[in-house]
DNA sequence: CTAACCTATCGACAGTTGTCGATGAGAGGT
DNA sequence: ACCTCTCATCGACAACTGTCGATAGGTTAG
C-alpha cells in the first residue's frame, strides 16, 4: 500500500514573493515557496557567492578603507593571474554585486550593498520589510 | 608612470573571523577579509543554494506543515525525476543544510535552520553574535 | 516468500565554469 | 607619434554539474 500523499504544496502558480509591494526585490523562500522564475534568480545570486575567490573578492571590497578598489590591487591579495580576477569580477557584476567605473586607464570597483542585502533577506526567515 | 600601490590587506595570515570566541562558525566576511580555507568553506554552502530546484527544495522544507518533506512528495512540485531529487538532497545534505532520517521505507528530511543562519550571518554587515 | 514500493547509486552525456596565456582596446606620459 | 600601463576579451582546456534512465538495496504488505 503507498502510504498517503503529503500536501506539499505545487508552487507552479505562487507569486514567490512574502511582500506584496510592487517593487519588492526581496523575497524570504523561507515562508512562501518559490516560484521557478524566481528561484532562478535568487539562483544566479548565490552561484556569484559560490566561489572562494569571489567571495574573497566582495570581502576585499568591503574592507577597502573607501569601499573601492582597482584590479591591479587585488591580484596579489588573491595570487590570481589579471584575466582570471578580471574574469571573476565580470561575473559579480553580471548578478549585480559589484559596479565597476572607469577612472582614466584605472577601473574602481565598488560592492553593491543592496543587492548583497537582497540575499541576506532571502534567507531570513522572517521577511521584515526595510 | 604606473599608479601608486593602494594599501589591500593581503589575507593569508588572518584568521577569517570576526568572533575569536573558539567555536564560532558564522564569520561575516564584509568586516574581516577572508582566509582562503574560510572562504572555500563558505563558498561551498552558497554552492548548495546556487540551484532553483535546490532553492525550491529547501523552500518547499522551510513551508511544510511539519518542517519535513518525504522525496516521493517532492518529485511532483519539482518536476524533476526521483533520482535527480535524491540527488541535489544528497548536496544539500553534504553542505549540511539539510538531514535524512529514514522512517521505513521512506526518508524524512528535515533543514538545518543553524546552518542557513550560518550563511545569512555571513551575509551580515556587522557581525552579531547571538 | 514474493511482490510492490521508496530511495540511493551508477553510468552516461551535454552544458557550464575556473583558469591561464595571448591578444586587443583605451588612456596617459614623453 | 610612440611606448607603457591597465583592463577586457578570446581561445583553449580540464574539471565540475545537472539531468535522466537503469539498476540495486532495503522495507513493508499480502
Amino acid at each position: 500500500m503507498p502510504p498517503p500523499p503529503r500536501l506539499v504544496q505545487d508552487v507552479s502558480c505562487c507569486s514567490g514573493k512574502v511582500c506584496t509591494c510592487e517593487d519588492c526585490t526581496c523575497p524570504s523562500f523561507l515562508s512562501t515557496t518559490l516560484t521557478e522564475a524566481t528561484a532562478t534568480a535568487l539562483a544566479d545570486g548565490f552561484a556569484a557567492l559560490a566561489d572562494p575567490v569571489r567571495l574573497r573578492l566582495v570581502s576585499l571590497l568591503a574592507t577597502s578603507p573607501d569601499g573601492t578598489a582597482r584590479v591591479c590591487d587585488l591580484i596579489a591579495p588573491l595570487h590570481k593571474s589579471q584575466s582570471t580576477v578580471s574574469h571573476h569580477l565580470k561575473v559579480l557584476g553580471a548578478a549585480g554585486l559589484v559596479t565597476g567605473r572607469r577612472q582614466g586607464r584605472l577601473t574602481e570597483y565598488r560592492l553593491v550593498d543592496e543587492r548583497l542585502a537582497a540575499l541576506r533577506l532571502a534567507l531570513a526567515e522572517e521577511h521584515i520589510h526595510e
